[in-house]
DNA sequence: TGACGAGATTGGAACGTTCCAATTATTAAG
DNA sequence: CTTAATAATTGGAACGTTCCAATCTCGTCA
């Protein structure tokens, strides 16, 4: 029984009006009567009519629709990102196309070829491993609002949100050599990409400005996830000049480190001092809190959505470069002062 | 420079044969001749051709895109469940709407609506607390396939995949049982769901058929966060006779109690042991690694998915109501065996 | 009274595709 | 050589909306 679809033209036969008035009642033109307005909706009401956006869009070539692509929805992270993006887009009468690439970029190129060819209005892209310019060359010629968050890529031509990711790692090395730390690891997180080469450059400025050295012994890469923290950390603890402290390259990895710690029978906060990058919603809640820098993922992912909606409001925009400001939050898992960093249990 | 839109007939024209062709080699039909299908996606390529579906929709009145609604997306759960569905209908060549609802069932409405009114050809609902099926009434009277998910709504008429909640509440209560507990809490959700009542009712029988008696005090509901855990168990501790185990309603709820366990400087696993529900990626890794039930989030996300695909091309289906099996993950949280619970720290 | 303008309403064309029935070209059979 | 069958191709209508220009109905003013 899929019922006859019931269209503007049975509304309009119905409530005795053309169906142009119809359609001005719909877009809630102010041309139209009050009276004739009231009896449209009644109509509209009682046969159930459903709006077709199909046809809409067709007619003008623009849609109500932005598409999200973002890396792994199992992180945190992007999942509170999407949840960003997808509260001002609601509000604003959007819908949002959300695929998953999984870091694979043919994937990535699937699912964007997916949403142009839904006419997607606009598109916040959280890129792929390993993306590059060329990648993104026919979308952006096309002339539809891009934005890229998190990651940047040079020379896209195209706006971008990214966290300040020097500066974030800065304050917090800073803030671990102030607690009297002197051996301090970067754990976790892929080196070829503009992210980790941002963090790790904050984290070299800061040991260079405390006179330390940066060895490289002590930047040790691995997946950006949980499990990804622990390989890390082990690797760290073979050191035979073992860091004290780490900043981690973000919270999944921050964890991923307290587990592995823990797993040795050391105390994350107390026998070691461990800061996370992005403060994801379970930093707060976690035992010891997380020292994190706060990026705050589902901010940036209203702001990224604002944009866009800016973007796609103005027609043609000048893309904007905009770092978003970090701040540390200092929790427990970075300790005391490191004069409680006394008992040192070997495993 | 917001380029002229290419279309069927630019392409016809420029490979010498009718836009009716084009169409022909765009659905990969058999009846065209193979040199000319060579020679028309030649073009496609040339001239950038993008496909524009919403002139496709409104012809043939079916588009391939999926809506999935889900409570909150920050909940791993839910991130899971979405990627789960993603994968699938990724690969069928549709695209997914995702939006989250906070549990609000207005949101809930205005985005179905939404999603109806772009043509989606079927929805996955994971229905926000409260929904009656009377909200879902005009929605399944249109005729779209539907698949509920996690949690069912009685009476509404379609389709619904949730895991076999009592079972699995059942044989966690049997193992803390077997183990030696005799006070076993039941932790955190809101005791106004469906999902609730059924765990409840797997621990009542589980203790029942022990002889245990299930007093009521026992069960504390909360949110179903990890806040949520932490005030549970809280609450738990206050009792005067207390438990010496605990069921969660789910895994974020388990962390919460952890933390609040070592809030108390217990530690859980070996002080206090913890089972969760769900399992959640991190569940694994945490430590102590999570005992937990498990749905299998990502794979019931998949099934849904298939199911629903099941149902669009079989047009018409009848509802089927499928339980998921779970299964009781063994991990360290529950403790060894009850003999090592012997520190009892007050705070 | 006639002209005018504002307020409401309207019919038809257009958007880019698919579907249908019809046509042409090709091959096989008699 | 004709006819039938098959393989390829095609033009036009249709999908449900929006936009444009045109129309109609008033009331007002000279």
């Amino acid at each position: 029984m899929a019922k006859e679809r019931v269209t503007v033209i049975d509304i309009a036969r119905a409530a005795g009006v053309s169906k142009s008035t119809v359609s001005l009642v719909l877009q809630g033109s102010s041309l139209v009567n009050e009276a004739t307005r009231a009896k449209v909706n009644a109509v509209i009401r009682d046969l159930g009519y459903v709006y077709n956006r199909s046809a809409a869009n067709l007619r003008q070539a623009k849609s109500k629709i932005i598409g999200i692509v973002v890396n792994d929805l199992t992180n945190s992270f992007f999942a509170e990102l999407a949840v960003g993006v997808d509260a001002v887009v609601q509000s604003a009468g959007f819908v949002q196309f959300l695929a998953n690439t999984g870091e694979k970029s043919e994937r990535q190129r699937e699912v964007i070829a997916s949403m142009r060819e839904h006419g997607v209005s606009g598109l916040i892209i959280s890129p792929a491993r390993g993306t590059e310019a060329a990648d993104l060359a026919p979308l952006v010629e096309s002339g539809i609002p891009v934005v890229l968050v998190v990651r940047d890529i040079a020379g896209a031509g195209v706006s971008s949100l990214i966290s300040d990711n020097r500066a974030g790692a800065l304050a917090a090395v800073r803030h671990l050599i102030a607690r009297g730390h002197r051996r301090i690891a970067f754990l976790g997180g892929f080196a070829d990409t503009a992210v980790f080469e941002a963090r790790v450059r904050g984290y070299r400025d800061a040991l260079r400005e405390a006179g330390l050295n940066a060895g490289d012994d002590l930047v040790i890469g691995s997946a950006p996830s949980r499990a990804g923290g622990v390989t890390a950390i082990e690797q760290a603890m073979m050191l035979e000049d073992r860091p004290t402290a780490a900043l981690c390259f973000n919270d999944a990895v921050a964890f991923g480190v307290c587990d592995g710690l823990r797993a040795r029978r050391l105390e994350p906060g107390a026998d070691f001092a461990v800061i996370g990058f992005d403060d994801v919603i379970e930093a707060k809640t976690a035992v010891p809190a997380l020292t994190t820098v706060s990026v705050d993922p589902q901010g940036m992912g209203e702001r990224a959505a604002e944009l866009l909606l800016k973007q796609i409001k103005a027609g043609r925009a000048e893309p904007e470069a905009i770092v978003s400001p970090v701040r540390l939050v200092v929790r427990q898992s970075c300790g005391a002062a490191v004069e409680r960093r006394v008992k040192e249990v070997s495993s």
